[in-house]
DNA sequence: TCGAACTGTCGAAGCGCTTCGACAGCCAGC
DNA sequence: GCTGGCTGTCGAAGCGCTTCGACAGTTCGA
């Protein structure tokens, strides 16, 4: 493995030289650092990680904390940890994953031994241990989703509330007047889980500013509950003509499925619109409105934060990732009755 | 941040009597054992990552290629991921997430700037860029699952041809002859997907040996095929007995949908064996026989052969997990004619 | 024309740790 | 009582890098 020595000698520079060269922290004459790169490239030259952590001040780490918890959806978290990975290699950053049972604990560790310059917090949950921990550490951290209390620290997620005024506005301007929103099984409520209260509260108290009957329904995901939980939502006289899914994949797929059963059309009886979901809404059939959770955007805003403000802790902020509306051909004007 | 020389002077000893201390690799009175221990923790002492790196010939951190394709089956995935993360950490080690589009220059740039003292293969394909690359980059390496020449590599798996085996022994033993294997979808087959292969030719194989119709099927994993293929394993009047499925969690859900929906009762009219499943087979009802494919047994395997080979490669070889059968009452004795 | 201000390069210090060799003090065996 | 071998501790070297201050050599304004 070539050192730093190896490049400088092969460039007949000071191994100074050759750092400010490749750092371009000095100004270096050009024709020189030409043949420190030329040396580095050719000896495949890769600088000590270890030594750069002790003589620099950056590691080029970043932790990840992203708890797995039995009723996590694997996919959608899946996807976030990869897309923190692929933004942070953007800005030269790897990622340490720190598993749940190590949250703390593990936070602790790397933060002080100063393996990482930052933390990333996947996945909060309402009251979330690590929120607590990032606070007091002093470590640079942004999290990703909306604590309970944000109080000192730099949060980053989409905007849930405009999604979802988003999702009714474009109903109730199609004439829409009666709404139903399937949301999570109910555990995910109880736990305060973020952004499904968020969607929640916000549907039926924008529903009630416009006047409009909002019926909301929890539903487990096995696929007797969400036929059931979904006739229970279009039962009586007054049956919704759209419908507002907050649910996993599977559950959005078991309720086209019953639709179907039910011979209840879409968009023709039926207009829906899937909010917040991080997989492809128009594999579906028929393909659905979607007001996605991109989990790039979201990281990406996320892991910019945090390089920025290196080597100190972000300013404190809720960043609110706008909301994007696309239209697949699931919603069509009220009926006529 | 307290550094080693705070704890020296905490404990009245020199810096490399802490060091000593602390690692163990030297003698020392028990008394100055225990001062220094005690200085250490009320100074909250964690020693610098970089300077031991950099010092030291360990990093405590091994690089983990997880490649996340769109077929990739993610709970499955994650849950391999956190065994690794897991495994690694009961050895002190911390797990560095390489994503796929970094799967061969972040592999080559980690070992090179000697960042990580080993690499973890997750997941590999028959074909696989990353497997040719570790063969040649010459750091630790152990892989999690069988490439299609391992010359040179340490692999572990769960034993699937025995697994397959040892089911299709049992169903035998109680008197069935008819099986049929619901796979995966087809293009896991032809994109040389490692274990659905071993499984679908053991079946073939081994059904073969004992003189037993074997019919097999692959399925895409929406409802409706997964229907229409299981009808058609069910078709003709030599009805399988006995079913054993190797595929993703929904599928079988839907299976088992199926089948209560033709009036086929588990194990009355049906037997199941589930193999090679990572999920609970106990939610379903039936609860499903399972030869389970449990990622903490395959991943605490490979993370002790790695560790225990370091700082040297591990020496190549194919490690089997032995399958376990777990009986929850999905199989029954043929039924009499 | 002279000093001030740059520019480009270098040497050396030092980051915090591990580890090697040295050595004082001790005990056992002759 | 002396030697040889332990045991417990220490000082110092050095891992590979970044960065500070120094300093020739050059340029430019007064």
């Amino acid at each position: 493995m070539a050192t730093i020595h190896d490049v400088a000698r092969a460039a007949g520079v000071s191994i100074s030289t050759v750092s400010y060269a490749l750092s371009g922290k000095r100004s270096i004459a050009d024709s020189t650092r030409r043949r420190v790169a030329d040396a580095a490239v050719s000896l495949g030259y890769q600088p000590h990680a270890g030594a750069r952590m002790l003589a620099g001040t950056r590691t080029q780490i970043f932790a990840l904390t992203a708890p797995l918890r039995h009723d996590t959806y694997a996919p959608a978290h899946m996807a976030f940890v990869l897309a923190v990975a692929t933004a942070a290699r953007r800005h030269d950053y790897d990622i340490l994953l720190l598993t749940e049972d190590e949250a703390t604990k593990g936070l602790s560790r790397v933060a002080s031994s100063r393996l990482v310059d930052g933390v990333i917090v996947l996945d909060v949950s309402v009251r979330d241990e690590r929120i607590a921990l990032v606070q007091n550490l002093g470590v640079p951290t942004v999290v990703i989703g909306i604590p309970d209390d944000p109080a000192g620290l730099a949060c980053v997620d989409l905007d849930f509330e405009a999604a979802t005024r988003l999702a009714i506005d474009g109903l109730a301007d199609r004439g829409h007047r009666r709404m139903a929103l399937l949301g999570h099984p109910d555990e995910i409520y109880e736990r305060g889980s973020n952004f499904p209260i968020r969607v929640r509260d916000t549907f039926l108290s924008h529903t009630a500013d416009l006047g409009l009957p909002g019926r909301f329904s929890t539903s487990e995901t096995d696929s007797g509950a969400v036929r059931a939980a979904l006739d229970a939502l279009l039962a009586g006289d007054e049956r919704p003509t759209a419908l507002i899914m907050h649910c996993q994949e599977s559950v959005q797929a078991t309720v086209l499925d019953h639709l179907r059963d039910r011979k209840i059309s879409v968009p023709e009886d039926m207009s829906i619109i899937s909010v917040g979901s991080t997989f492809d809404t128009t594999k579906f059939s028929p393909a659905l409105d979607v007001i996605p959770l991109i989990p790039a955007a979201t990281c990406d805003a996320a892991v910019d934060i945090l390089v920025a403000s290196l080597p100190d802790p972000p300013d404190p902020r809720v960043q609110y990732v706008a909301p994007e509306y696309r239209a697949n051909g699931s919603v069509a004007p009220v009926p006529a009755p």
